[in-house]
DNA sequence: TAAAAATAAGCAAAAAATTGCTTATTTTTT
DNA sequence: AAAAAATAAGCAATTTTTTGCTTATTTTTA
């Protein structure tokens, strides 16, 4: 018997009524659905548990979506994040690729898209982004250059243990640093080995 | 003397009034353009002279902006191309971003925008060398973590330096590091300002 | 042309990263 | 269940990086 953990999606909408009915959808069809009401509300639980995918809103009270999708970007460069939004403009649409956004859905929103687009993205995670060019842009400005330098440090390992399935020897070897110097570099990236194993390549439980 | 050597625009449009105004007002401005009213025409351009900047429409007759873009992308990886159209569907944006576009620009083009769009990743080119290229990908193997980071931290550095027109001092700011630590790694990274600011060696390079 | 400003680099102290050696813990194999 | 292998982490020595202070050189401004 294969035990498949649950996708983990992070839904923000402040719409109540349209939040509640997707999350119900998404739950009935095995996500683990975190709903947020807004970008504050997101980027906390976004701190609490670990998230596959980040399915937001674009345009929201306070705090847009394009503003939440570029402070949770700081946490995790590389997360899937699926933006939706009524009477998007292109502005809008280019301004969300860019910063490496999967997928961008329309309103009204086909349920059964949605889960798809999850379902096909939370396989990618940590993965490159719809547009890997602009995961780490020379172009976009307010981080420093050790906060980039670090995030794509941290993008390579991922990459490459994820490639290695999990085999630090392989990693070590390929990427060419000392074992103590990964435990270190992992700790202080906050990669966490078995939650990166966990979405993509699973080993069956019997 | 320094002599700049021109940016080189590949532009594609099916309206011919359109693309030859486009085309004189970049020329007024020295750009080097090379027009091509369809797909077909445009990618046999592509084949015969160096191309910075490839700037085309979405929806054209025969062959889409998407499609020749894709092939494009065949022989010139990383090549910026910037897409433009009138009354873009939302879909149509996304598919243009995925497919790595660096801009998209509705209709009516402003041609002051254009130009500066142009100038803009024309620029994020020069920062590359075929090396850190190879850098970025993460599934690329065989360089060490170390040599990796250090190629993304050089150019994030020449871009930046780019990007400010070689000020140091609001280089500084904007990766906020030391001016000490900025000229050690200037000479360890081997990067020279004023070869980068000449602009001499301009090569394909995807 | 002279003065002022910006940039580069030598030196040395402070801070941070790397690494070998070690033991503990977890996972896999037998 | 025991043994073997792989992984993680504490400690400390070594190496590298960062940075302030300094002077020299280049570029810009007046």
């Amino acid at each position: 018997m294969t035990v498949t953990e649950p996708i983990v999606v992070l839904l923000v909408d402040d719409d109540h009524d349209v939040l509640g009915a997707n999350a119900r959808y998404l739950r009935t069809n095995g996500i683990e659905v975190i709903v947020a009401e807004s970008a504050q509300n997101a980027l906390g639980r976004l701190t609490e548990q670990p998230v596959d995918v980040i399915v937001t809103d674009l345009r929201m009270p306070n705090c847009s979506g394009l503003e939440f999708a570029a402070s949770a970007r700081e946490s995790r460069p590389l997360i899937p994040i699926v933006f939706f939004s009524g009477y998007a403009q292109v502005p809008d649409v280019v301004a969300a690729m860019k910063l490496g956004a999967v997928e961008f859905l329309e309103k009204p929103i086909e349920p059964e898209e949605l889960l798809s687009v999850i379902r096909k993205f939370r396989n990618r995670q940590h993965g490159k982004t719809a547009n890997q060019r602009h995961a780490f842009d020379a172009l976009d400005h307010g981080y420093s250059l050790k906060t980039r330098v670090l995030a794509y440090e941290k993008y390579l390992i991922e990459s490459c243990l994820l490639q290695h399935n999990g085999d630090v020897a392989h990693v070590l070897e390929s990427l060419q640093i000392n074992r103590r110097t990964f435990n270190d570099k992992m700790s202080k990236l906050g990669i966490r080995r078995d939650a990166l194993l966990a979405g993509s390549n699973r080993k069956p439980i019997d």
